[in-house]
DNA sequence: CTACTCTGCCCGTACGTGCGGTCAGTTCAC
DNA sequence: GTGAACTGACCGCACGTACGGGCAGAGTAG
């Protein structure tokens, strides 16, 4: 699951990175109240005090996992973008990524949806909250552009981006990474019903939401897990 | 918020729905961890020992607001059914449906939706479990008799209906009862995306999406506050 | 090379607090 | 009398976090 970071012994940061990896995990199953410093340090063979000494406090580790999250997601983001133009392929681009996550990085992909209320209101969350809001708006501007070049019916961007997200983010609560259903036929199912509801033509709703297309293609290649 | 029940003093059945009331406010609020006895008991002016008296254990009051929540809606939902019989008035009024709960009981709504996950596995939750999952059938059920009418275009039912739950269960991080936004219009526009994304000619999508047509007046009769 | 110091990583413990739940006992309606 | 509603004091525990110190490696003066 963590694959070995650098070598052992000392590595490059200590086990800073660890430390997250092992408390995003645990915050995914089981909350973030519910997580606590005693049952990470444990698991790592640390004391709790280590922790503390590398974050300080709970809040700020969250904050940290949530801004980690969104700054990969934004950048990904930004490179799909740049590689494809057509508004349907674009949103396409964005529900393949969303539910590719879901298999790639399960916790901290879990950790975030859980808990991303928190961005709403908890102070020390306000670059993750930024961040979070940066992408929607890259989402909703994608569909207004769509409905300009007039490939969506009109419509409530903001709302239907909000639609979209929803189906997306409750994924956590059902989907199971190792289950019998793969990640990448959800994306297209998903896919294929907004598309379709947005009104484009079912020849491009196909293309857009394959599997096997160019669209997923280029997600595949661009949120490939870094090397 | 809370109306006055039955009169001052002793009420029937104690405050024993006070108390429940209460507790699915901050359920809403905090969620399930943040909320506390003791905040509930000084909010009502009692003490957390009557609490306990009346429900035994925290677990059993969140398992009793959910089992409560869920009994109304399946019973709606039968009704609703009993009345609509086109696939697409019936996916519309389970759309409009789930977005009016939102404003007509918020703490309810956003205090299961908050908490649906524990449905999955802590123990004392099957009742609700099972309940939420016949109403996912019912879903499910008018999606795949939809598809055999060749009103919606071939498909996977669960998936779909695991799409439109996410829209609507999603809806607690971002939708303010007291904004400007009103609950028929996101309704409406949630509608007319998933009926068209769903394969529905665009004369029936918008009939069924209208906020004043004849399914979302079913839907106003049928979850009417209760008198 | 040696000795000394500084610094960042890490440990163990202890403290304070908040919370779920218990219990013995009181009040009150019937 | 009987039982339900209710109280308030209390317990035990889990958890976040403060704190003091240990230890290893880098830098530096001699």
């Amino acid at each position: 699951m963590t694959e070995p970071v650098v070598a052992p012994g000392r590595a490059r940061g200590g086990r800073r990175d660890e430390i997250l990896a092992t408390f995003t995990r645990h915050v995914a199953e089981r909350g973030y109240d519910r997580a606590n410093f005693g049952d990470v340090a444990s698991e790592l063979g640390m004391s709790k005090g280590t922790i503390v000494h590398h974050f300080g406090t709970k809040d700020r580790m969250l904050a940290e996992v949530q801004e980690r999250y969104m700054r990969r997601r934004l950048a990904e983001a930004h490179v799909l973008l740049a590689r494809l133009t057509a508004p349907e392929q674009r949103i396409a681009a964005f529900v393949h990524a969303g539910v590719r996550y879901s298999t790639e990085e399960p916790a901290t992909t879990v950790a975030f949806q859980r808990e991303v209320v928190r961005l709403t209101d908890e102070p020390g969350m306000e670059t993750a909250r930024a961040q979070r809001d940066a992408y929607r708006d890259l989402v909703v501007a994608v569909l207004r552009d769509g409905e300009a070049d007039g490939v969506f019916v009109p419509g409530d961007a903001r709302l239907r981006s909000l639609q979209m997200f929803g189906s997306l983010h409750w994924m956590w609560t059902w989907f199971d990474p190792a289950g019998r259903m793969r990640a990448q036929d959800v994306a297209a199912e998903f896919c294929r019903t907004l598309l379709r509801g947005l009104g484009v033509g079912e020849a491009a709703v196909v293309a857009a939401a394959d599997p096997d297309g160019p669209v997923a293609r280029c997600v595949a290649e661009v949120c490939a897990p870094r090397p």
